[in-house]
Order: C-alpha cells, then structure tokens, then sequence
DNA sequence: AACTAGGATGTTT
DNA sequence: AAACATCCTAGTT
C-alpha cells in the first residue's frame, strides 16, 4: 500500500499541502475567534521570519488561549519531532511574547542558525497544534483522530471549524458522513460538495489527519502498546459516557482559569462560588459542547435555575448579578 | 438592556 | 424519566 507523503500536514517535515498552506494564509487576516472580542498577538512577526510556517494554524485552532506560542517546550519534548534542544538563551523562542505591537524578527539569524531556529518553531508549530487539537477535541467532545468520528463528530468539527474561520456554511453538503468516509475523501470531492470552501475544509481535516498519525507512531514507537487513547482522554470527566451535565461543564471551565478566566470564574473557590463575566460566551461553548447552536444564556440561566431546586447550584447569600454558587463544593 | 425567576412544553438520550 | 432546550411572562437591577 503506498501512502503518498504529500497527504499528510506534517507528515515529512513540516511539508504541508498547498491547501494546507493556502488556508492558513487566508485565514491570518479573520484571527479574531468567536467575536470574542480576544485580540491576539499578530503572528507576522515570526511568519516573516520563518517562511513555510505557518503559526497562524495556533491561532485557528486555539480557543481562547491567549499565551499562545510560548510554554511549548514540554508539550514538543514528548512529541514525535525530534528536537534540537531547546537552549534558554536561543532567541526564537523567546520572541513569541509579542505584545500588540508588531516588530520584525531580529534580523541576526541567517545559514544554520536560521535553520537550527527553523526547527525550533517547527516543533513549537507541531506541539502547538496537537495541544490545540486537543483543546478543541475536549470542547467538543470528540476524538482527536478524524477516522473514528460518527455523523454527528463531523458535524461538530465542521460547524466549529466553520465559525472559527468564518467559512461559509457548508455542513450540510457532508450531512451524512462519518469521519471515516471524510478521511477518504480527496480534495477533488471536497470542493464537489462545497465550492466555496471545500479545499479549506480538507486541508484543516488534513492537518487534524496529521496529528492523529503522529500521535499514534509518537505512542507506539515511545510507550509499549498505548491504546493510544489515554494520551488524549486526560480523563476530564468528558468520558465517562454520559453527556456532560450542565453544572459539570461549567465546574471544567472554572477548572481552568487560564484559558476560560476571562469568561467565567471563582469568586470564592471554598464556597463555590462563582461568577459568569461574559455570559453570551460561556453559553456559546456550552452550546458548542452540547451541538446546539442556538444556545444563549437566556436557555443557560434557565437550565442553572432548575438546578436550584435540585440543590445542586444556588444563588449565594448576597445575590449578585451573573454571580451562583455550587451548593456541594469540592 | 441585561439579568432573574419560574411555568409550560417540546426534545434528546 | 431525567436533563435539558426552547419559549414565555413578569419583575428587578
């Protein structure tokens, strides 16, 4: 069976597809996620610099993690790319602190240390991406390798695919498709169903495809047998088979202050209580989690208040506006 | 205008 | 049947 190279992102070095490539591109401009309002570093100060990078896929797939491009060391150390270590004192990896302004990087970097440098983001690219992958996979509550996606996975990828990038609507042109007929699916077939943006879709589906394959050689060849499952699943609460409940979903994102702080958080952490900063977003992830789209924190609020009753979240003493407390705190 | 409370009813699992 | 999702009226901040 031969398996051309040139179908996967990253399958040899950091080669992508010329859809790959096109994507990202078109999509530096839309970097803004979900009218989050969250204004994210540029990315054109390393793209300048290392051409045939393409860091704007963090941005696409990132949620709302603003400390975007730093801290990858760990990730990338356990990843498949083998790396040259990452010095303390190497600059590229210390330019990713981009505040709003936009500066060229520093010019010095020219043979091999442009190269050595080039390597360097190229695996800060591959673990950035597969931790991107698996945030949004525990967003949405999907499997990071496309091929095991039922119809309704591949309607959640595409639909949060589709808002992140702003595409078009097109979910319907791969209505009754699992993951598996996605993945067999060429580029050709792709822009059949949807003109618009059928090569952007594929070539995002490619990378995702990408991932998973190196995540499975990267679990064979370093742990034993892994069932390459536990690598992903970090046992959040999201696989325990049962559809997430409401207040279990609100305590993951209270979980993580670093990427969801700016939307909902402990005012009280012993107590329980909590408060919602930016209603209309936690409603959007919570109906991105649960596939429904029409979600808003009118539905939300309603849904919290049945709690109320069940004593499993309640108003605090002193009320306050977007501000509830878990009865039960852990 | 946005949030709060809770009844009524439909939908999904 | 449980757990919402949706819709709605009425009162509050």
């Amino acid at each position: 069976m031969s398996n051309p190279a040139e179908g996967t992102a990253f399958g040899s070095r950091i080669s992508m597809t010329e859809d790959s490539h096109s994507i990202l591109e078109r999509s530096r401009s839309s970097a803004d996620l979900w009218d989050m309002g969250d204004t994210k570093p540029s990315v054109e100060t390393l793209e300048r610099g290392v051409p045939g990078l393409y860091l704007s896929c963090f941005d696409m797939l990132l949620t709302e993690d603003t400390t975007w491009l730093v801290k990858v060391s760990e990730a990338s150390s356990t990843q498949a790319v083998p790396m040259t270590r990452m010095e303390p004192r190497e600059e590229p990896e210390q330019c990713p602190v981009i505040d709003s302004q936009e500066q060229g990087l520093s010019p010095g970097l020219e043979g091999q240390e442009e190269e050595r440098s080039l390597e360097q983001v190229q695996s800060m690219v591959v673990g950035e991406v597969l931790k991107d992958i698996e945030t949004a996979c525990k967003l949405l509550n999907i499997t990071p390798d496309p091929i095991e996606w039922n119809m309704g996975n591949v309607q959640k990828w595409l639909l949060w695919t589709e808002h992140l990038y702003r595409l078009p609507h097109a979910g319907k042109a791969f209505q009754e498709l699992a993951g598996k007929d996605l993945c067999a699916m060429s580029e050709e077939e792709f822009r059949q169903r949807s003109p618009q943006c059928g090569d952007t879709l594929h070539a995002h589906l490619d990378i995702w495809k990408s991932a998973a394959w190196m995540k499975e050689r990267c679990s064979v060849g370093d742990t034993k047998t892994t069932g390459s499952e536990e690598l992903w699943s970090e046992a959040d609460s999201s696989c325990s088979g049962q559809p997430i409940h409401l207040w279990q979903f609100l305590r993951e994102l209270l979980l993580k202050p670093h990427n969801y702080g700016r939307c909902i958080r402990w005012l009280n952490k012993e107590k329980g209580i909590f408060k919602i900063e930016d209603s209309a977003h936690v409603a959007r992830l919570w109906g991105l989690r649960k596939n429904r789209p029409a979600m808003n924190y009118d539905k939300l609020s309603r849904s919290i208040r049945q709690y109320y009753k069940k004593g499993i979240i309640r108003k605090p003493d002193v009320s306050q506006r977007l501000v509830y407390q878990f009865v039960h705190p852990v």
